[in-house]
DNA sequence: TGAATATAGTAGCAACTGCTATTATATCAT
DNA sequence: ATGATATAATAGCAGTTGCTACTATATTCA
């Protein structure tokens, strides 16, 4: 039973996705678009490649999401203008009304999600669960070659 | 920061995804893949729409998992003699012979993800994330539209 | 300065996921 | 028996994710 613990969180992200998504549907905004716009908020003007390291995404997936904000117009790449090849990101005035409604939606789904969980239990999870995060953020940065 | 749970869930449950994805890519499966299999092995013969709901997937998402797993020989689709609509799942031979190497990938993996924790903090890990779940499944089952 | 190397980002391919809509078959009610 | 409804599975579309390979630009070092 051992492989339970990744099968297990890869469960309950997914059903926290799915919950997210299905209030969310109005707005044209997926939870994982949320969260880029959140993070991008605390770092705008960052690049995609510190960006994606930030939130551990390959550039290549970054940058694909990003393509789909711009599209929306959430988000807006400028030009480095230290480095020709970089973008910088920017959030428009629009991601900027979406967040408000977004916030509550997420923190209606996380009570939801921790009912029944005592504020010390739902503490220890989330040291838990960073732990673990930890770890395997190690193992990624050696590149899993050097394992075997 | 209460989208933490969220967020962090679904981050962790990546880099178990990638990690295990990155040790295993020589067997062309997936980690996905294999956890589809291993609820197979427990429950041959058994149709779609019930092994979606077992693992919480759309069944158009196992759907289409089904035809990867048949493609690659891992898993055959046979008529119900009972309903013509169904198809019953066994596992091949070939799908047989990956599962000890596979489920000793998993077991290292867990090993590494949990390293620092107590044997009773993994334990508790598991309980409250599957607290967690059990919320979510509710919800979900509740079909998210009566919460308004 | 000019060649080797590194970095920022993207393209192609493929797996996973879910929503809405559809087809084929089964069941139920009249 | 037949018409209405329900169920099993799939099709189209789209978002998320990552691998490998690639282009364009920057940096380094010889």
């Amino acid at each position: 039973m051992s492989e339970t613990i990744g099968f297990l969180l890869n469960d309950t992200a997914r059903l926290f996705r799915r919950s997210f998504n299905a209030r969310t549907r109005d707005s044209g905004i997926t939870a994982l678009q949320w969260r880029l716009i959140t993070y991008l908020k605390r770092h705008e003007g960052i690049r995609q490649g510190p960006l994606a390291e930030l939130i551990e995404v390959e550039p290549i997936t970054l940058s694909r999401m990003v393509d789909r904000l711009v599209e929306a117009e959430l988000v807006e790449r400028r030009a480095d203008p230290a480095d020709r090849r970089a973008w910088q990101l920017y959030l428009t005035a629009r991601a900027g009304e979406l967040l408000g409604g977004m916030r509550a939606t997420a923190d209606a789904l996380t009570s939801e999600a921790i009912e029944g969980l005592t504020a010390a239990e739902a503490d220890q999870l989330i040291d838990l669960v960073e732990r673990v995060r930890a770890n395997l953020s190690r193992r990624i940065c050696q590149k899993e070659d050097e394992i075997v």
